[in-house]
This record gives structure tokens, sequence and C-alpha cells, in this order.
DNA sequence: CGATGACTTGACTGCTGTCAACGTGCGTGG
DNA sequence: CCACGCACGTTGACAGCAGTCAAGTCATCG
């Protein structure tokens, strides 16, 4: 139920304090190095990274990995559980940049300008590896393979927001949930869950925000596509009857997050 | 009229050839080198930097500088003109990307999978620098502040588009031309070129397109906003009478491409 | 078991897209 | 130099998608 496969955590409510050693994988046994930042660096660097990386305690649903404003020191990677990241307007209001899953990095926005422009919060329970950037920066000095990979990391940051704009500027209601659903489902395969069967860990009022609609409007739709034998939806969980009907409905050209780096076999 | 102080080109028309020395001009000697990616590099690793350096001749108004699927070999940075980076959907529809003023990088989201995702198209006279991306990597791995400065640069991209986000995603029609023109004006006003007046080298369906506007809207929004005694149009050229309340009007919360490093005096 | 928050459903309004006609400026060629 | 044609831009009429407001349902948790 809660997708979290990965990496073994601390019992969920436990507020016992949990030693560091516990939760600490390292890259080299973390499930998701093929798809994290390591890819590519081979297992005596691998070491090098590990040792810059600070594995914190996991977060709890609703707890802030940083705000908005908050002085930019590290990457996150997301380890196990899901974000989201959000801007905050002069008003208050609050309006959703992205979702992240494991395997994924946060803050590579704040690089510019050291400072966080978003906030970040964990939508479940949420464990992150901290990656402090002025240690990252000297390493990919010493290391081309990762000095490319993170390269390559926000090179498809940039061409994934760009796919953004085509379907936050040009695409209707139901092409921009059929195209998040379509793109959600890839990111789970490429992770090892099942792109047919999944838990969304925001509300829907986090779908609406992120795809510029009303979240009346994404109730709405869901329940259409329910009715159209596209998709079976039960509270926050998604079952994808007709993943290609579905592709077609997003207006295509939808590729968002597909295979990024093609390395290792799974 | 044509928005070219920078860089001493040959005249637009002449098609005799011009040697490449002519339009030679060392990032040393350009006047965007405090905006482009030397930004931080001192003056004898300037020279490295150079030597990697190709200027083309000047691209003609419509001229591809690569398009959708071409190989990724090289970044490029607008040296005087515009572009405008599109993607074909598979119906042959254009959606526009973005458009780039002297001093801005082209081709970053191609770094990811080693093709370009976009087309790129000169809007008028344009010339550019090519990098190629090998020797950029390999430099940057000698070269701290080439390597800092390039991280800057995509960082600044991803939160620009995250921007774009916001304002495709919750803006209204006016929100978005206003958003759009505040944006310009900072870029050019960070160029030496005034806030206040300028020309654009795009079209109504081009400005429409990118905002997720039908071209009707843009064209009739030009006109309000000239009733209103906002601003001024004559075809191409704008002039900006009120920026604080076309600010106002942009929903606030806009800053897109703000001075992102502040390092030496003008 | 009741309260709270998340979600669903309905009715209505309005913004913005579409279709269509018309105006305007520029380049081409006579 | 003028006339024509074309591309680009403006303006108007109308319609539809999606937002807003509002009421009602459902699940979860104390």
């Amino acid at each position: 139920m809660n997708p979290n496969p990965v990496i073994d955590m601390p019992t969920r409510k436990s507020e016992k304090v949990v030693s560091l050693k516990d939760i600490k994988v390292a890259c080299g046994e973390c499930t998701l190095n093929e798809i994290c930042l390591p890819v590519g660096v081979d297992a005596t660097d691998l070491g090098k990274l590990d040792s810059i990386i600070d594995r914190k305690r996991p977060l709890a649903r609703g707890d802030h990995l940083f705000r908005n404003g908050d002085a930019f020191r590290s990457l996150y990677a997301v380890r196990s559980g899901s974000l989201k990241t959000y801007a905050t307007s002069p008003d208050g209001q609050e309006q959703v940049m992205g979702f992240l899953l494991p395997g994924e990095l946060v803050g590579l926005d704040a690089i510019a300008d050291s400072y966080h422009p978003l906030s970040a919060r964990a939508l479940e329970t949420t464990s992150v590896c901290e990656i402090p950037f002025s240690d990252l920066e000297s390493l990919s000095a010493q290391l081309p393979t990762l000095q490319h990979q993170l390269l390559r990391i926000m090179s498809q940051e940039i061409r994934d927001d760009e796919h953004n704009m085509v379907v936050l500027g040009q695409k209707s209601a139901e092409e921009r949930l059929a195209a998040f659903l379509i793109g959600l489902s890839n990111r789970f395969q490429r992770r090892g869950f099942s792109p047919n069967q999944f838990n969304l860990s925001m509300s829907r009022g986090d779908i609406g925000n992120y795809l510029g609609l009303a979240l009346e409007t994404v109730s709405r739709l869901f329940t259409r596509f329910q009715n159209e034998n596209l998709l079976r939806v039960d509270r926050k969980h998604i079952e994808l009857l007709d993943r290609q009907r579905l592709y077609t409905y997003s207006g295509s050209q939808c590729s968002e997050q597909k295979d990024p780096q093609e390395s290792s076999g799974r």
C-alpha cells in the first residue's frame, strides 16, 4: 500500500530515536542507483559520492523539507515516499509545481541564486538523501561521469518542464489529466512499480492546482474516465484499464519522464 | 530599429563572403560577457573558453539553427538578434517554447538524450556562438567557476520554466500578456536596452502560441492595454507607458529573468 | 458516534477560442 | 512610381469549456 519496497525504514509511527546507521544505505546497495545521481559512476568512485551524502530521518506527511526563501545548501534525492514542491504567491495562494518520486532530485532550481524559490513538503512518510551542493560541485570536477550525470539530470528537468508548458498551454482539461496519469504511470514503471495500478499520494486539489484546473474539474474527469472504462478509481487508488486509449486521450506527444538514461538492464 | 548595438555585424543583405575573422569577437571583448557563460571566469581562463567557441556567420530571418531530432553536439549562445524555440507535434502543429535574446544559451534541453527535442529558428538576422559540448564539459572540470556558471544557467532556466508554468496554469489572458511584456522588458534592460521601448521580433501568432492564447486574444489585449494607457503599440514597436501598473496587471509574483548574477558593476 | 475534511455532483456564468470579415503595410513587378 | 497581392493584424459575433458557488456524500479519526 505504501509504495516503499525500496528501503527498510523504521515503522511509521514509532517516535523512538533511530540510529542513523540503521537507515544508512549506501548508494551501491540502493535499488534506485540506476535512475539516480550515481548513474555511470563506478564502484570505487561511488564511495566518494557516498561519503558526502547524508541520509536523514524520514519526514512525516506534511513536514517541510525546505521552505520558499530558505538558504540553499543541498540538493535532496528522494529515497522513498513522495514530495510536492510549490510556490507561494504574495496573497498566500499555493501553486503546485511538481511531485517527486523516489530517485528524483529536488532543489535544482535553487542553485542559481542560492535560495529555494519553492517549498517542498512530504505527501506521505518520506525519506531523502541530503547532498551538500558545494561537495557535489568539487566531486563533479573530479569525476567526469558524475558531472555528466548531474548535467543530464538538469537537462532532463528542463525538458520535462517544457513538456509541462505544452500541457498547460495547449491542452484541454481531459488531455491534461490523461497526460498527468500517463506520466505518473511511466514514472512508477521506471521504478519497478506497476504502471497500471498505483496510489495517488496527492489530493485532488493538488492535482488540479498542478494542472491548472479546478479540483471539481479533476473530480468530474475521474468519474468520466471511469464511466468510459478508461480506469477505475477508488479514493486514492487508481487502476488504469486502457493505457493505450488514455495515451491517445492525452493528445499524444506525451512522454513525460520517459526513460532518460538507458544504461543497464531492468 | 534592429536591436543590435552590441556587436558590429556585416550588413544584413550583403551576400558577399565574410571572413570569419571579421565577426570573431573574443568573449573578453564581448559586451555580453557579464550575463553569458563567462561570468566569473578570469582573464587567463577566458582564453581557454574562447578557444573552444566557434563564431558562426549570421543566420537570416527564418533560418534554422537546429531542428527537432538533430543530434546534439553544441550549445549556442545568442550574440545578436533573437531566436524562437518550438516543438512540433505529430500533427504538424507548432508549440512555441521560448524566445531567446543576446547572452542566452540555447540547447540545454538536449544534453539529457543527445538530441534536440526542439527546433530553433531565427526571428531576425541573428548571430550565435557555437560551444561544442564535449569541450565545454572537459573545460568545466578544469575551471570551477565555469562549471558553477553552467550549473547556474541551467538552474535559472529551470526556475524560469517553473515561472512559466505558473503563468500558463493559473493566469488569465491579460495576466499572461502583462507578465510576458514585463519579462521581456526586464530582459531588455539587463542587456542595456530601454526597458520601456522595444521591438517585438516575434509575430502575434508566436506570442499567442507561447502564452497558450489565440492570436486574436493577444491582438485584442494589445488594443485594450493601449486604450487603458498602459502602453502604446504600433505594429512591432511597443512602448510601455506604465510599467508599474502593467506589473500589477500581471498578477504580480512576476520576476521572470530577474537579475541572476550580481557580480561586478555594470 | 459525531465531527472534520476530502471528494462528488449540480446549476449557472463568463472567459476565451473559433469562425469570419475586414484593414493595413510591405514587397514585388510592371 | 504605382498597383497589386499576400501576410499579418484587427475587430466582431457566437458558442463551448471549464470555473465558481453551493449542496450533499463519504471516509477517517478522535
